[in-house]
DNA sequence: GAATCCATTTCACCTTACGC
DNA sequence: GCGTAAGGTGAAATGGATTC
């Protein structure tokens, strides 16, 4: 049996008697029909169960509707939270993504954009970190990066410094003797930069006992349960019998510190304040709920895509006015208190 | 190297409405 | 009745990879 072929625009304008591009203006610009060829249009759609033709499209107007998005890894529940976050923009704009997953290889990651530069994407999403935004910029693409070092690209970041001051804030309320910090060595020109700078900011302006333990945790489950048990180790040995308020940089990492105290001592020790970044599910799955700073995700990633929608539709402009300086949005992040501090 | 896939775009034509 | 503008529509060109 033959392939049935797909019913066309050729086959509606002749089973309507008016020409293709009559059909083309009907589903792209219909008030230029009169109402009653519009009802005859859309009648002969029913009859004939027409199916849209998206690459028939593309390849008429050059425009795919997809963004190309690049996340750097799942280990962290964040990024699973803000990808579905992205996608649910759909709704909204009614771009298409194309996903990659660098995981923290730099070429791997140039190699995904070659591919979806050559897919003709509109625009491009970057979480990821390793490739510099002075190379980003060079790209013939409009760009939006979430979270990353973005001097020469657009941007969207949540204000991790004033996230910071929040989480200090509340173990500080809380009358801990020592405030502690967990985080990955960090580049000044990152945003969640601000997070130990916040953190180091507080301690020093409320006069507090503080200290940082700034080192670098991997990215697979063992390695990262592996350092914290050192790390804890350490804060238990050297804080031992004071209250300890420990402000961890991402829920994943909070969550294994948790589940190493309660492993320990059967629950969260009354001598142990807890507070993590993003309000990722891990955050609220925990087996104590953890409190922890709020990364508005819904908002971060309708701003990301509507930045980029913005700058996507100016070079579809006759004469398109690049930007002349990125433009950078912040969010503000929300505290959540749960039953890591409020005891 | 030409034909094919198929929706969009550009240019151009025809019709109708309106003012003088 | 003529000229002009606006509205409605069609023919042909177009895009790039694949197939013939």
């Amino acid at each position: 049996m033959g392939k049935k072929k797909n019913v066309t625009f050729d086959d509606i304008a002749k089973y309507t008697h008016f020409s293709k591009t009559t059909i083309s203006r009907y589903f792209n610009h219909p008030d230029s029909l009169t109402l009653e060829n519009q009802e005859i249009i859309s009648k002969a759609l029913t009859e004939l169960n027409y199916q849209e033709n998206k690459v028939a499209k593309i390849l008429a107007n050059g425009k795919t509707e997809f963004i190309g998005v690049i996340i750097p890894t799942f280990y962290h529940h964040y990024y699973a939270e803000i990808l579905n976050q992205i996608l649910s923009t759909y709704e909204d704009f009614g771009y298409k993504f194309l996903v990659f997953v660098g995981n923290e290889q730099e070429d791997t990651e140039r190699r995904y954009i070659k591919e979806l530069l050559a897919y003709h994407i509109e625009g491009m999403l970057i979480l990821s970190h390793t490739i510099p935004s002075r190379e980003l910029a060079q790209l013939q693409v409009p760009i939006v990066t979430i979270e990353r070092e973005d001097q020469y690209v657009c941007s969207v970041n949540t204000d991790n410094y004033m996230g910071a001051i929040q989480a200090c804030s509340l173990l500080a309320r809380h009358q801990c003797d020592i405030l502690l910090h967990i985080n990955s060595p960090t580049d000044p020109s990152v945003p969640a930069y601000g997070r130990a700078q916040g953190f180091l900011d507080f301690c020093k302006e409320h006069q507090l006992e503080h200290r940082m333990y700034i080192q670098e945790l991997g990215f697979t489950h063992e390695t990262v349960k592996s350092h914290l048990a050192e790390i804890l180790e350490d804060i238990e040995r050297t804080y031992s019998g004071r209250k300890k308020g420990i402000f961890v940089s991402n829920d994943t990492h909070a969550n294994v510190l948790l589940n190493l105290l309660i492993r320990k001592y059967g629950t969260l020790p009354d001598d142990y304040y807890l507070v993590g970044f993003d309000n990722s599910p891990a955050s609220q799955e925990a087996v104590l709920p953890i409190s922890t700073i709020g990364q508005q995700m819904d908002k971060l990633a309708y701003e990301a895509v509507s930045l980029l929608v913005d700058q996507m539709n100016e070079r579809k402009k006759r004469k398109p006015v690049p930007l002349a300086e990125p433009i950078h949005k912040v969010i503000t992040p929300i505290l959540f208190r749960r039953e890591t501090t409020e005891k």
